[in-house]
DNA sequence: TGCCAGGCCGGGT
DNA sequence: ACCCGGCATGGC
C-alpha cells in the first residue's frame, strides 16, 4: 500500500505547488475561514471583497459593526445571518482573549488553543484547523470533505470515519510539519474538485496508481 | 434548472 | 450517542 508521502509527492507533481491560502492577512485567513463553512469559495470572495471595500476587515470594526450590518456585507457568502452572528461572536472572543493581538494567540500551545476554538460558536473542527495552520502556522492537519472522498475511494478510510479519525490518520502517517500539512490539504481539495466529485472520473487522475485493485 | 459548495448548531430520538 | 433539518447565495 502507498504511504501519504507518495500522494502528496504525485499530487505535487501534477499540480505543482499550491498557493493556499488565499488571504493578505492572518485576520483575513480566520474571516474566511468562517466564511466558507457549506460553501464555494467564490462566494466568499465576493463577501471579503465587500468588507475590504466598506474597509472592515479588522477585529475592532466588525466588533463594533451591528450584526446586520455585517451580515448586509456578507451577503454574497450566503447563510449570512447565521455567519454575521459567528463571525460577531469569534471576534469578541479574540479581542477579549487576545486583545485581537495575533503574537498573543501564538502563545498558546496548539492543542489547548484548538480547545479553545472549538467553545467558540460557530468554529468547528475543520475551521479551528484551518485558523491553526492556515492564520497561524501551526502544525494542526485540515480535514474537509473531500479529503474523506479521497482516503473512502482509496479504501484508507471507511465511510463512517469521523473528522477527527482522518485528522489522526493523516497525523499519524505524516511528518508533524505545518509547510507539509498546508500544501497537502490544498493538493487533496484541488484533486478533489477536479475528480473525486460524486461523478468521479478517475480515468486521468494523478492518484489513480494508488487505486485499489 | 436544480444541485451543491473548503460546516456547524440545535433539537429530537 | 447518533440523526436530521436549517441556514442561503451564486456558479455550473
Amino acid at each position: 500500500m502507498a504511504s501519504l508521502q507518495e500522494y502528496f509527492d504525485a499530487l505535487l507533481a501534477h499540480y505543482g505547488p499550491p498557493k493556499w491560502w488565499p488571504a493578505e492577512t492572518p485576520f483575513e485567513v480566520m474571516v474566511g475561514a468562517v466564511l466558507t463553512q457549506n460553501t464555494a469559495w467564490k462566494n466568499v470572495e465576493k463577501a471579503l471583497h465587500n468588507l475590504k471595500t466598506y474597509d472592515l476587515l479588522d477585529a475592532r470594526k466588525i466588533h463594533e459593526l451591528d450584526q446586520d450590518t455585517l451580515a448586509l456585507a456578507i451577503k454574497p457568502a450566503g447563510t449570512y445571518n447565521l455567519k454575521a452572528a459567528r463571525l460577531k461572536g469569534f471576534v469578541a472572543w479574540f479581542l477579549q482573549r487576545f486583545d485581537g493581538d495575533l503574537e498573543k494567540m501564538r502563545q498558546v500551545p496548539p492543542q489547548r488553543l484548538r480547545d479553545e476554538l472549538l467553545e467558540v460558536k460557530g468554529i468547528g473542527p475543520e475551521t479551528a484547523d484551518a485558523i491553526l495552520l492556515y492564520a497561524l502556522g501551526m502544525p494542526s492537519f485540515v480535514v474537509d470533505a473531500y479529503a474523506h472522498r479521497v482516503l473512502t475511494r482509496h479504501e484508507l478510510a471507511l465511510d463512517e470515519a469521523t473528522y477527527d479519525d482522518l485528522k489522526e490518520y493523516f497525523e499519524k502517517n505524516l511528518p508533524r510539519d505545518a509547510a507539509l500539512y498546508n500544501d497537502f490539504h490544498a493538493l487533496i481539495v484541488s484533486v478533489g474538485k477536479e475528480f473525486c466529485r460524486p461523478k468521479a472520473r478517475c480515468e486521468a487522475c494523478p492518484l489513480k496508481p494508488f487505486l485499489p485493485r
